[in-house]
DNA sequence: ACGTTTTCGTGACTAAGTCACAGACGATCG
DNA sequence: CGATCGTCTGTGACTTAGTCACGAAAACGT
């Protein structure tokens, strides 16, 4: 979270952490995730520079990292190239990730970007858990809204509703919704 | 914009640079301006990333700027510790403008936002040269939402409109709307 | 079995975005 | 000067998203 000096760097190596940044009004957004070999560099530099925004990682699953040292780091980028293209590489993965964030608030709609987040975390049984709330949270909006297009897709016969609980059933509309302009 | 191959870290020395981010559907969204003695390595780094997003950089005024080479970026990024320092505090600043991007389309109210557009790109004058449009794509939104909210502005007395340009009267009212929770 | 907490459903309302036009301004040119 | 044309602005009717205020239903603990 924010107000930790965070000086060092963060690489995981196992398990993930969620990037949101939450709104005085409740409301939250999640950013993207920090999985197996990324770094947490965009966190860090987000803390470095002062007027910190408040944004916050938050682990989804038990999770083992290696926090690099900002001297260590210093020396490291200083030294190996190979690390230096590792650390830029990662650094544009999360733009690209922002990027791709700013798109979707700004310009897309909810029951398509519903649609893809349903198919991107239900896992092989086409299953996830997750709450109305969860889901609103994830993409910036509210629960009330994210009910009523559940409803409307759980109408269609596209999906099994339960409590905490999302069952998939027609992956196809949903993928074509997911996929429309 | 994208598609080049941008190999080369641009530093603005003068001028500046919109950043913005176009959709199909023909909406923008400006995500930061790049000015005098900042750099436009997002904008690289994103670029880097092969999945390119469609962000472009305009020049709003004449620029001049230094194109450093890949190679010399490289060796610049070895040899000084002072270099590192400024191209990670460019970051970090350009990743904190991205965050309050999007904290404001996911949460702010366009009124708002709009008071503080007016705010910002009026000159000493209190006068801004910008059509309706213009506004709207620096806040991601359409022209119809804004010409209407302008012109409840204008008939609070807050503003004077004319064709393509706008008039500030009451910064005061602007600025408890645009600090408003 | 009972009360508590969490999750979900819903109606009525406001705010924002879409669509389809109409009108109004300002520059330019006979 | 008046006509013309491109751009900019105004507006109504409608859809989608978010807000507010509830209440009901499902899981949970004791």
């Amino acid at each position: 979270a924010p107000g930790r000096p965070a000086e060092q760097f963060l690489l995981v190596l196992d398990g993930t952490v969620r990037v949101q940044q939450s709104a005085a009004s409740g409301r939250e957004i999640v950013l993207y995730r920090v999985s197996s070999g990324e770094s947490c560099i965009l966190t860090t530099a987000c803390l470095l520079s002062e007027d910190s925004y408040y944004a916050e990682g938050l682990t989804e699953t038990p999770v083992t990292a290696v926090a690099v040292p900002r001297a260590a780091f210093d020396a490291l980028m200083a030294r190996s190239s190979q690390f230096r293209q590792f650390v830029f590489s990662n650094y544009a993965q999360r733009i690209t990730d922002l990027l791709h964030v700013v798109e979707e608030v700004a310009f897309e709609r909810i029951d398509k970007r519903l649609a893809q987040r349903l198919l991107e975390r239900a896992g092989e049984n086409g299953e996830l858990n997750a709450t109305h709330q969860d889901l609103a949270s994830e993409l910036g909006s509210v629960r009330e809204v994210i009910s009523r297009h559940l409803k409307e897709f759980q109408r269609r016969g596209w999906i099994d509703l339960s409590r905490g609980r999302i069952a998939l059933v027609e992956r196809a509309a949903l993928s074509r919704l997911a996929a429309s302009d």
